[in-house]
RNA sequence: GGCCCAUUCGUCUAUCGGUUAGGACGCCAGGUUUUCAUCCUGGAAAGAGGAGUUCGACUCUCCUAUGGGCUGCCA
């Protein structure tokens, strides 16, 4: 067990948007795989052919990738283990339900969707809060253990419907460890007669689930813990197809929470809060609403990537920035945290400032080129770029954030603000600028310690405070009323773009 | 209702029987800054409750409370 080729996989159905939650267990799996020389392992659970979503599987591999976290092998990416989808997998699942049918752990049963609905209806009107299809009510239902051998045999041939049963025994503990929260321990009582066959001839998760990993030779599942409670189950089907010492060890992991109150996240906080659930936008091919993505909201992959990680794990240092690299090289499953952890945004856009900040000009310089073209700004000078991003970079969270804030790099101004116009601008504001615009125009130096030479010595000569010139130029070069060192600003503008721009102000601001 | 899991500052968390219970986000205050942001300094802020075990419990056990998950021919 313990040199055993470390295998993991991720296996979502398709049947929407992956949701941060889901990118977190896939990044807990590509992690340890990664630590531990492993593979990591993209399946496609489709089994419930009525809740397929077109574009979902695409969307899984988009995120997966656009978080760097490429499959070994997997639906879309070959491997020896394949098809990785399972309904191209579906006529080998039959002959395993078949073998516990034979083992006696395994059972034919007819009962009807609608007549179990009714029975749980029933037993509900009854006072009995939970019905359940079990080794006790069985003895009461339409099965291959109440119904002759004839009976049943003729109910097949016949064509009647059918799913086939897991036969759990009475009254057995099943004991498993969890990596993440120890012994785990079940009553069999407790647990129902779950549906392991489907009569539309798929598989259900249970079966599908535990055939596919011993088949593609998985060493470890790590899952959300809403599956917890079924881990039980999957021990006893491991044990019934005799695949105990094969059997692939469990972590259970905890879930990802919604920021405020108590429950699971889900896309509804996001819209409701006003942050991304979704690693990229997804738009519903059924009503074409559209949810906002990570990616398009201007975050980082690698930001999303070191805040997922964190959100139920950490290194036990102070150490909170982390590559994906570094990640892979501290990620151990011992370190990960019992309860759930409620998302912060905040904290998610934080990260994403200490990345960018961690760029360098030219990086910033490439990425504000593409966000400025996007905004209808084209073929900018690199060098504009770097300086306009060295100069912003202290003050954003994103890149978009420098092309708002400093639209004045890209645009004249084509409004004045008005708070700062109001209190600021007023004849003797006025006359400062036109004193600043000739004493700028005499100078060729367009420096920033220059103009800020020039700028102090006229405040000194005529006695003035920053204040009572300051607000009036930057109102007048960049139409705001806050923003970084006037002097770099007009150092990146340029002469003539400086004087122009006072210019105008002059002309549209009178008092 | 039943079963399972969980419970340290508002939030993410460190602590693996002996600490002034540490860090980060956020918040507050002060400083720097012409302004805003940044940055720097400081501050408020936590072991759900109750029993045990122990010389000593946040840490181990049990009970209670609270929260969550599951309870489908969904995954």
């Amino acid at each position: 067990m313990s040199d055993r080729k470390v295998r993991v996989r991720f296996a979502p159905s398709p049947t929407g948007p992956l949701h941060m939650g889901g990118v977190r267990t896939a990044l807990y799996n590509y992690l340890f795989a990664k630590k531990l020389g492993g593979d990591f392992i993209l399946r496609i659970e489709d089994t419930d052919q009525t809740r397929f979503v077109p574009g979902a599987e695409d969307y899984i591999r988009e995120s997966l990738e656009w978080c760097g976290m490429v499959p070994d092998e997997g639906q879309g990416y070959g491997g020896e283990f394949g098809p990785y989808k399972q309904s191209e997998r579906k006529p080998m699942y039959r002959q395993y339900a078949d073998q516990l049918v034979e083992s006696g752990h395994a059972y034919y049963a007819f009962d009807t969707s609608e007549e179990l609905t009714k029975m749980r209806e029933l037993a509900k009107k009854a006072g009995t809060a939970n019905w359940q299809y079990n080794n006790v009510t069985r003895s009461h239902m339409k099965n291959s253990l109440t119904l002759s051998e004839e009976e049943v045999n003729k109910r097949i041939a016949d064509g009647e419907a059918y799913v086939i049963r897991i036969k759990l025994p009475r009254n057995e503990e099943v004991k498993f460890e969890d990596i993440i929260r120890g012994w785990v321990s079940v009553n069999t009582n407790n647990i129902d007669d779950k549906v392991l066959f489907k009569s539309d001839g798929m598989p259900t998760y249970h079966l599908a689930n535990i055939v596919d990993d011993h088949l593609m030779n998985i060493s470890h599942v790590i899952r959300g813990e809403e599956w917890l409670p079924s881990a039980p189950l999957h021990i006893l089907l491991y044990r019934y197809f005799g695949w105990e010492e094969s059997r692939p060890q469990f972590a259970h992991l905890p879930l990802l929470l919604k920021p405020d109150g108590n429950g699971k996240l889900s896309k509804r906080d996001g819209d409701r809060l006003g942050f991304p659930v979704f690693p990229l936008q997804w738009t519903n091919p059924e009503d074409g609403e559209s949810s906002s993505g990570y990616k398009q909201k201007g975050f980082f992959s690698e930001a999303f990537v070191n805040m997922l990680a964190f959100l139920g794990w950490n290194p036990g240092t102070e150490q909170e920035i982390f590559s994906m690299d570094e990640l892979i090289e501290s990620f151990s499953l011992e370190r990960v945290n019992k309860a759930g952890a409620k998302y912060d945004h905040d904290k998610t856009k934080w990260y994403n400032q200490q990345y960018l900040r961690a760029k360098t000009d030219a990086e910033l310089s490439d990425l504000l080129g593409k966000e400025a073209a996007a905004a209808g700004y084209e073929n900018l000078d690199a060098s504009f770029l770097a300086r306009v991003a060295n100069l912003m970079k202290e003050r954003a969270y994103f890149i978009k954030d420098m092309l708002e804030e400093g639209d004045y790099f890209f645009k004249r101004p084509e409004e004045y603000d008005a708070k700062t116009l109001k209190k600021k601008w007023n004849v003797d504001s006025r006359l400062h600028v036109e004193k600043l615009q000739t004493l700028f125009g005499a100078t060729d130096d367009f420096g920033i310690e220059n103009l800020e030479t020039i700028f102090k010595t006229y405040l000194e000569e005529n006695e003035l405070g920053f204040g009572k010139v300051g607000p009036g130029f930057r109102l007048a070069v960049t139409g705001k009323g806050m923003g970084p060192s006037m002097f770099e600003i007009c150092s990146i503008l340029g002469k003539k773009e400086t004087l122009e721009r006072m210019q105008i102000a002059l002309d549209k601001l009178p008092v």
